[in-house]
DNA sequence: TTTACTTATGAAAACGCTTACATTAATTGA
DNA sequence: TCAATTAATGTAAGCGTTTTCATAAGTAAA
């Protein structure tokens, strides 16, 4: 059996109180009994039991960090930089991976609850449902610790948003290209998130506004049910074939966007003079290809510096805004060409 | 307050012991208290405090996960496959990034003991120190609970590793290239650690086995500092310049290779006619560059797959080797030209 | 009907820590 | 010198579960 706080407390030859208080910082212990516990605690490797400190302390310091999929590039930074900003402020952090079964979600989150987390932060918009239903169970965690969402927005009580306006953003990449002159344009998306119908309807209304026909409408929706750049570029072949050709891809994630460009490339057309395109999230993907890809930057680091920094004056208790919303910007690269800069009137 | 087991039993009637039992299986418990219990509990959203549960049972049935860099390719992969496996066995994960500070390590691993955890999985070989001071503290885990290591190895009693033969790749990898005809290799790794080292060796003893003469050698350090692609371009073009030229380029990690890729590019070089490049871990990094990289594949799927299995034996006291060793190959793709096929005796 | 055996349930101890409160010893001020 | 204050330490009551053991009720066997 693991070694306890009891022990110490025999072999040092004090009570139980004395080497706890030793543990939480040594006050209103004398210096000489503080070495004398520590050596104790160094000499036989005590480890205390978390569980039973949490038991008695009313913060553990958790923090709840919810995603889909880690290893999905965009996930895995915000989930690094999350942790890394958390751990600076003195809190630990608690990862579940649920994947994109909606069922698998609430236990999930029951699961982080029961750690008495201090509060659960949303990774992406997956959690985000589009009914009310679909939401109770954020509804629920949000009565009994606040809740932070990381790129998506929920209006609720105790529940806080950090997003970048995706909408806009799009909005705005697609206007750029349109005009730029290309009106015929692929839209590729591959999530029904939040963040990924704000994107979707940031795409549409900028054709809209610009008077672009139905007819040059051409969204494709690919299944994230694998990301490898192949299944993405034969599917993109498969969906066209037989369809108007398009001068402009524009994706709502930059693997999609390779996928693009590598598709591009087997059809012998010529980037970015026969086809222009732009991705996503500016990733390190936009660096790896080539041509390099022009890409839609939201500011993961500003996003994540600003949840961590609402959510540590939540905890104080201390007024604050229930959502703060940046704006992403359009990184040109080789994939496009609209110099002179995009029209702005 | 939050609702607790008592208030449980109180509302429906019953002893906290039957709440308890309904709780964890609902053994011994007749169909009708059961659902009785069972309804109470939906009704008030009661989630049992896992602290408290912590304290009673003896396996909380998680494992902890440690690994530097959660949002290096290579790792998030990792995790999350091991995520997957041991979620699909019943086990949680508890995920922590200590970075790369030796000293934060420690602290990391005394964080995740006191959590109680059945096991500990260090991800990647960062954890392996070179001198047995740097591993006391893995020695001093492993007198507490099993140790598993993945693509690292370490010979203590508990600890058991699942890896790759990097050096072997390695060599093979080499091999190919200098039997293609290229003696003039420039080698790229950013990683000093247990399994970067193999590489390393891996690599120079091809040169050595091959005749290649000291002053072809080649060899740089990239710290990993920024893996920005363009950082690396910058840094090989810095160190090579001045130097003899080369043909061919061997990067530890894909991230590398690509920055090879960018600086053979820049430099008007033709791949794979003027220059042969070979990357290493078979990430999809692979597949977004053009041309497509050849690469090292370290098998992750098997490894994690393999690990996870080894470790189950292990919780339920069986017999396990203690190293299981697999072997990655050479993927061809567009970055060499090494066919016929490499040249095996 | 009685006995033996299940089955369902409750009472209470245990888990390892924190902490409010009590106690003792040491220090200060008059 | 003595009361008042402060500092150091101990005692013991929680914290919310699980689980052992005891008990009561029901069932099958004789």
């Amino acid at each position: 059996m693991a070694i306890t706080i009891y022990d110490i407390s025999q072999l040092a030859g004090v009570s139980t109180a004395t080497v706890s208080r030793v543990l939480n910082g040594g006050e209103n212990v004398s210096p000489a009994t503080c070495k004398k516990v520590t050596d104790i605690i160094e000499k036989y490797g005590y480890i205390p039991n978390a569980y039973a400190r949490g038991m008695g302390l009313h913060s553990l310091k958790t923090i709840g960090l919810l995603c889909a999929d880690s290893s999905d590039l965009y996930t895995a930074r915000a989930v690094y930089l999350l942790e890394q900003e958390l751990q600076a402020n003195g809190y630990e952090s608690l990862l579940c991976c649920t994947g994109f079964n909606q069922d698998v979600r609430k236990n999930y989150l029951h699961l982080v609850l029961s750690k008495k987390v201090d509060s659960i932060i949303l990774v992406g918009s997956h959690f985000i449902g589009t009914t009310e239903l679909e939401n109770e169970y954020i509804r629920e965690a949000a009565d009994l610790i606040p809740i932070m969402l990381l790129n998506a927005s929920y209006n609720h009580p105790n529940v806080y948003s950090t997003l970048c306006d995706d909408y806009a953003s799009m909005y705005e990449a697609a206007s750029s290209m349109i005009c730029s002159g290309i009106p015929d344009i692929l839209y590729l998306y591959n999530s029904k998130s939040y963040s990924g119908l704000k994107k979707l309807k940031g795409f549409q209304n900028a054709l809209t506004d610009n008077n672009i026909p139905d007819s040059l409408q051409n969204i494709l929706y690919y299944d994230k049910s694998s990301c490898d750049i192949e299944n993405i570029t034969d599917f993109i072949e498969e969906m066209t074939t037989g369809r108007p050709r398009f001068h402009g891809i524009i994706a709502a994630d930059d693997v999609l966007a390779v996928g693009g460009i590598k598709y591009a490339q087997k059809e012998g057309l010529r980037i970015p003079e026969d086809i222009s395109i732009i991705g996503y999230n500016n990733s390190i993907l936009t660096a790896c290809c080539t041509p390099a890809l022009t890409s839609v930057d939201n500011c993961l680091e500003a996003l994540t510096h600003q949840l961590i920094h609402t959510l540590l004056h939540v905890l104080a208790g201390e007024q604050t805004p229930q959502k703060v919303v940046f704006s992403g910007r359009l990184i040109e690269r080789d994939t496009t060409r609209f110099s002179p800069s995009p029209k702005r009137i």
